[in-house]
RNA sequence: GCCGAGUUAGCUCAGUUGGUAGAGCAUUCGACUGAAAAUUGAAGGGUCCACAGUUCAAGUCUGUGACUCGGCA
């Protein structure tokens, strides 16, 4: 066990997408003295642009970034691997003396770095995994998860039957290392002292910012960003991958539905996912400290709230 | 004005020979420690346009009215 007073200060923000992190995010670092490390797992990848609202070049000159574009399609990262790098990134940015501010909507890389997952960094076997899943689509995936049960029961235990991909994966990484699934799992305690801020948004207001935004990512060149991965050959991976804003795109580009259709789905889709960020990133949760984000005086509130964290250290 | 079609969940619509209602989408909530913008579970929500009639019983049959959409004058 570490003593509290030499556990690293990490400043978290947190929020849905469109929310106003990335703004945000940047005036702190700059009031601060401090680094975005961004905890998004699509801008991570250096294809990636318009559809995942990545920082402009400009935004990304102001205060130093990390973790963007430092992937490629080619070759996905896996949590493991963010978490590894974004622990040597936080480490590194602190021992600089500057202020670690992680900023991302993805919940579980912010959870895996807060509770300290204990997380190999096996990546993708592109080809093994697409023979589990050749062999799942065969005999089921119900079988495949009853036969995970037999190898490694306390991983089968832990994985929701109706998870393909987490079955999936399981297999792929007990077959790539010979080890267990389950051997590496357990609750550490995190090497962090961290605040928690979250942007909040009447979810009514936060949809109609959703759908500017998107129509803004039109105006910006969506199509075009999309229509040269399909040209680069990403398509089939993006749409493996079902990242939001391209998925759909894809989609309407080879025919099969309209432009109209696309953007509609693209609205929902993100909607969706909205909810599903919040069971992340919950309005209860004590550990975050929710801000309103439609405030005049969001950075001086947050300031506020930064400084009295930081005077207690 | 006449003829026809329609009015059922926030929206688009199903609803068998009469037995007080369903779907998709939307909305909301949840699970998730090795791909997570992924994968996945659930819930709330209806004076069935109104009134009258027939009937033990009407979303369903009959009449009248209102409104909507076509067509004809």
């Amino acid at each position: 066990m570490t003593e509290a007073g030499s556990l690293i200060p990490l400043l978290v923000l947190v929020g849905p997408t469109a929310s106003g992190k990335t703004k945000l995010a940047i005036d702190l670092a700059q009031n601060l003295n401090g680094e975005v490390i961004s905890a998004d797992s699509r801008i991570l990848y250096q294809e990636l642009q318009i559809g995942v609202a990545k920082p402009s070049l400009s935004e990304l000159d102001t205060v130093p970034h990390h973790l963007i574009s430092i992937a490629t399609l080619d070759d996905p990262w896996s949590l493991g691997q963010y978490q590894q790098t974004a622990r040597a990134t936080i480490l590194d940015v602190s021992q600089r003396k500057r202020l670690p501010i992680l900023c991302g909507g993805t919940g579980q890389y912010v959870r895996a770095l807060l509770q300290n997952w204990q997380v190999p960094a096996l990546e993708e076997q592109p080809r093994l995994r697409t023979a589990i899943e050749n062999w799942g689509e065969e005999v089921g995936y119900d079988q495949l998860w009853k036969a995970l049960g037999i190898v490694d029961a306390k991983a089968a235990q832990a994985i929701d039957p109706r998870n393909k991909r987490r079955t999936v994966r399981a297999w792929e990484v007990i077959l790539s290392t010979g080890k267990r699934f389950s051997s590496r799992r357990g609750i550490y305690s995190s090497p962090y002292n961290t605040l928690t801020l979250g942007l909040e948004w009447p979810r009514e207001v936060l949809y109609k910012r959703i759908d500017q935004r998107i129509d803004d990512m039109f105006d910006q060149g969506l199509l075009e960003e999309v229509g040269g991965l399909i040209a680069a050959g990403y398509g089939k991976s993006l749409k493996r991958m079902g990242i939001i804003g391209y998925s759909e795109l894809i989609a309407y580009l080879e025919g099969e539905y309209s432009l109209e259709e696309a953007v509609r789905l693209l609205k929902r889709n993100t909607r969706i996912y909205v909810r599903r960020q919040a069971n992340w990133f919950k309005a209860k949760d004590p550990q975050i400290v929710w801000l309103k984000a439609d405030d005049p005086a969001l950075l001086e509130n947050a300031l506020d709230r930064v400084n009295s964290w930081l005077n207690l250290n």
